[in-house]
DNA sequence: ATCCAGGTCTACC
DNA sequence: GGTAGACCTGGA
């Protein structure tokens, strides 16, 4: 079925660094995971096609979770005042959006994000969702699919099956939050309706979550925009544009996000983080800078 | 080979 | 309370 859209760009909003089940088949065409469902999306110019989907479940599933119902237009201007920066950041990802995607795999793909590179990460993930999550009957492709575990299979895990998967020193960090997801120590549910901080304690319960995961987490999952996960991306170029080039600790960091970016945060870090990476700003021995 | 990658924990100050 | 070093793994 076809789409209408408007600041929306398919590949930036999958090459952005929110998720990780996504795999380009051509340019502007991919194939995602989500919900226990594989869909293709191609765009062509203000058109998606998405193919596997019916009108009812997009309607009541991926409307919301490609965030369709957020008009990014003004999120977009209010951004633009505040500096060149943001200026040039959000004319480079235009059509960048914050996905609605699941906690419980929000929380564990971020842990295994720890110290690693994105193609790592996706290939962990796949790892697991391989062994651990259900193959995902209505395909579209020749190839076989699995959806992201449910916490009821990853319980099956043992932190020897999770190094089989090749997430390393992460294993027992996994077991420790499926180990105080299973007994309620902490409570995804009840993360909706809490306050940002009081919402990152319950996340930073868990060995190996830290601000930075916690932060992706309350983003990505909870849709709680007024976080700002500072990566190392995030942390040169926020260095690089607003603090002379200086090493700058990350509670610093966090502040000036805070009172510079308010609430509209996370879409910032977005917006900061895929100009940042796309055209390796900032980085160590790079002139570019 | 050596270093580094969506950080966090631990050990020591 | 604050910081250096360690940490699985794989790719440059």
């Amino acid at each position: 079925m076809d789409i209408q859209v408007t600041d929306f760009n398919i590949s930036q909003i999958l090459e952005c660094g929110q998720i990780f089940r996504f795999y380009k088949i051509a340019k502007d065409n991919f194939n995602v995971i989500a919900n226990n469902k594989l869909i293709n999306i191609a765009q062509k110019e203000n058109v998606i096609t998405i193919n596997n989907t019916s009108p009812n479940e997009f309607n009541s599933f991926w409307r919301n979770y490609l965030d369709l119902n957020t008009d990014y237009s003004n999120i977009k201007s209010e951004l633009k005042q505040i500096d060149i920066n943001m200026n040039n950041a959000i004319n480079f990802g235009s059509g960048i959006r914050i996905l609605r995607q699941d906690p419980f795999e929000m929380l564990i793909s971020f842990i295994i994000s720890q110290n690693k590179s994105i193609p790592h990460i996706k290939q962990c993930i796949q790892n697991i969702s391989t062994r651990f999550g259900k193959i995902i009957e209505q395909n579209i492709s020749s190839e076989t699919y699995f959806a992201f575990p449910t916490l009821e299979e990853l319980q099956k895990a043992t932190i020897e099956d999770l190094k089989e998967c090749k997430v390393g020193f992460r294993a027992p960090y996994i077991k420790d939050a499926i180990d105080k997801l299973s007994s309620n120590e902490v409570d995804l549910l009840s993360l909706i309706n809490m306050e940002t901080n009081e919402a990152r304690a319950q996340l930073e319960k868990i060995k190996g979550v830290g601000p930075k995961i916690a932060n992706c987490v309350l983003l990505f999952a909870y849709y709680k925009t007024d976080v700002f996960p500072t990566d190392v991306w995030i942390k040169r170029i926020i260095e690089g544009c607003y603090f002379d080039g200086k090493e700058t600790k990350l509670e610093e960091i966090d502040k000036f996000a805070k009172t510079t970016f308010k609430d509209l945060a996370g879409f910032a870090q977005q917006y900061l983080f895929f100009y940042a990476r796309e055209n390796n700003l900032f980085k160590k021995n790079n002139k570019t800078a």
